[in-house]
DNA sequence: ACCTGAACACCGTTCAAGT
DNA sequence: ACCTGAACACCGTTCAAGT
């Protein structure tokens, strides 16, 4: 079976594989992935650009289903919209989060997503030397949360006797309800921040 | 040379030696690290349990030197000299930081060091059940924030026109001025909101 | 155009052998 | 106790060969 007349593999169905594979708790690997879809691993080099072009898209379809139209209206309700997005991406796909960590973004419904944002951040008055620094601190908290979602279930492991974090980590919800609480915590946190932000710019 | 009189290597050794593996900008690998220290990769199983075993190594020994003694005081000032701490850790030492994502933290110093933050906040009024979510809001703040210096300088990398991020992007500092600024505004963001939490739930 | 199979340089880890 | 060297099962990627 040399080639096939219809072909086998597609990039978008090789990210679909891919994000399967990963959602399914298996380690994300090249030779892992070709397996998951009946197929030699070399195959996959005509349609994607090696290990790291599949998880930009899977960043691409994800950010398709989850950021799927450009939310609008008041700043802060972008900001919501955006993070909310975020935060579902993440918690139904936390094995993604880690691969994501530090790689260029080039996916354009993604960059569209930003953008979205960075926009509704301008109009509500945010300086314009400030509107980036404000994504990036909204884009350090969602990854954060993803991370979180990511996590094993103890993210830490005392040796010792502690004087609070026992005590707190034996009494502490567990698994997606503690990340939500903390998620709900960490947006409500910024919004407040970043309100308060906004009179004090416009107060001057 | 077998077994030399003096061993060549130690935990302490790897683990130093492993930070300016990464700093150097190379990959860490169990192969690169044994190269640079003039050894093979298995002699460095006798000293360390595996590839995760060094990270973590290497978390404690950064822990070790950038956040050394506990710090005390109110609450917000064990906030701010924590979130410094790993500030300065992360800015100085990027490449570190996505090794260090999602896996459970054992170390003694570093968890000492949370336990310092979560006893702080206990004292300061935070009730008991929300402790440890603010402390895991810093922590992915903190995470987060570590990225961004170890992100590459672009980024979002948009492809099509964009409405703000084009322009935005074209306009902003780059590198570390960048980051800490990003970093020094949403350390802001944070303590001010959890102040206004604090009066809240005292207000109660 | 699209898949296979062989080949390449590389992983991380184990373990017997040597002192 | 501590290092070496061989061996293992695995990576990601390239490329000629086949249809």
């Amino acid at each position: 079976m040399a080639r096939p007349k219809v072909p086998l593999l597609s990039a978008d169905r090789i990210a679909d594989a891919a994000i399967d594979l990963v959602d399914s708790g298996a380690a994300f690997g090249v030779n892992a992935l070709a397996r998951s879809l009946g197929v030699t691993p070399s195959s996959l080099y005509n349609h994607v650009d090696g290990r790291d072009g599949i998880i930009e898209l899977m960043r691409g379809r994800l950010g398709h289903r989850y950021l799927p139209e450009l939310p609008t209206g008041a700043w802060d309700e972008v900001v919501v919209a955006t993070m909310q997005g975020l935060r579902r991406l993440y918690a139904e796909h936390p094995a993604i989060v880690p691969l994501l960590v530090g790689k260029t973004i080039t996916d354009d419904t993604v960059i569209a997503s930003y953008d979205a944002l960075a926009s509704a951040l301008v109009e509500g008055g945010f300086p314009d030397d400030e509107v980036l620094s404000v994504v990036a601190v909204l884009d350090a908290f969602a990854l954060g949360f993803g991370l979180d979602y990511a996590s094993p279930d103890d993210i830490w492991q005392p040796g010792a006797p502690t004087r609070s974090l026992d005590r707190l980590i034996a009494s502490a919800e567990r698994g997606d309800a503690r990340s939500d609480r903390v998620f709900e915590l960490g947006l409500e946190l910024v919004l407040d921040a970043l309100r308060l932000r906004l009179v004090r710019l416009q107060g001057d």
